[in-house]
DNA sequence: AATAAGTGAAACCAAATGGTATCTCTTTAT
DNA sequence: ATAAAGAGATACCATTTGGTTTCACTTATT
């Protein structure tokens, strides 16, 4: 059974959660280091890396009393796949050849070639 | 400058509007064609629609009194992208290097991981 | 001309979201 | 031993979100 995508996409929904995450694939962090680098409460961050961790996309050792936080871009894979799916529909080569092949089509209305 | 990703994000957050971009994939479709696939309003899926068109995701065309939506995926390239940042931190390769490096570098601690 | 079909838009609602402040708990430092 | 630092939890708030209902407008159909 597929991963449910949900918790992913949805984490990935808020600019301050994908910034985490590009901060986080520097190096692992505390929540009060993260939370150095905006303008909000730790409160608020934290909450926000509890949806980056809901959606799998970092994960959480504690080391005495603090909390570090580290990316896993694992998560991210069944996202990239579900995006695949849509490759052949921006994939500028495959346009050039669908372009190709709808030219072909519509000559082949114009001169019935197949009996 | 490179294009806003917050709307495209935002877009792709709801399994509805994920669900009619793989719809649309298939063929264009109006509106009330759209909402026959889901049990909510068309209001409601006029709704998604709107969002999906503010990230770029879906086209419209009027035909008489009827409104073609048709997929633009080109609007997922730059999400690609970005997720691409993170690539080398899935990619499976990559990981098997990394865990190699990572075997190396212990090894030169002196400690011996043997015991 | 009258009606039906397709859509747009507004008002409304409950729940989710992103933020705050505050209090507590555990761990570290003086 | 006391205080400070890091984090968790809760209550609270304003706004956004995802849905509804209703009404108006434009285009086809009969």
């Amino acid at each position: 059974m597929p991963p449910d995508l949900q918790p992913t996409f949805r984490a990935l929904a808020d600019p301050t959660r994908r910034d985490i995450l590009r901060m986080l694939g520097d190096r692992d962090m505390t929540i009060a280091e993260v939370s150095d680098h905006f303008d909000m409460t730790r409160a608020a961050v934290k909450k926000h890396l509890v949806v980056l961790g809901d959606g799998g996309l970092i994960t959480v050792r504690a080391e005495g009393r603090e909390k570090i936080n580290s990316l896993n871009a694992h998560a991210l894979r069944p996202v990239a796949d579900w995006l695949g799916w849509f490759e052949s529909f921006w994939d500028t080569r495959l346009d050039a050849l669908k372009s190709a092949i709808e030219k072909e089509t519509s000559n082949d209305t114009g001169h019935n070639n197949n009996d």
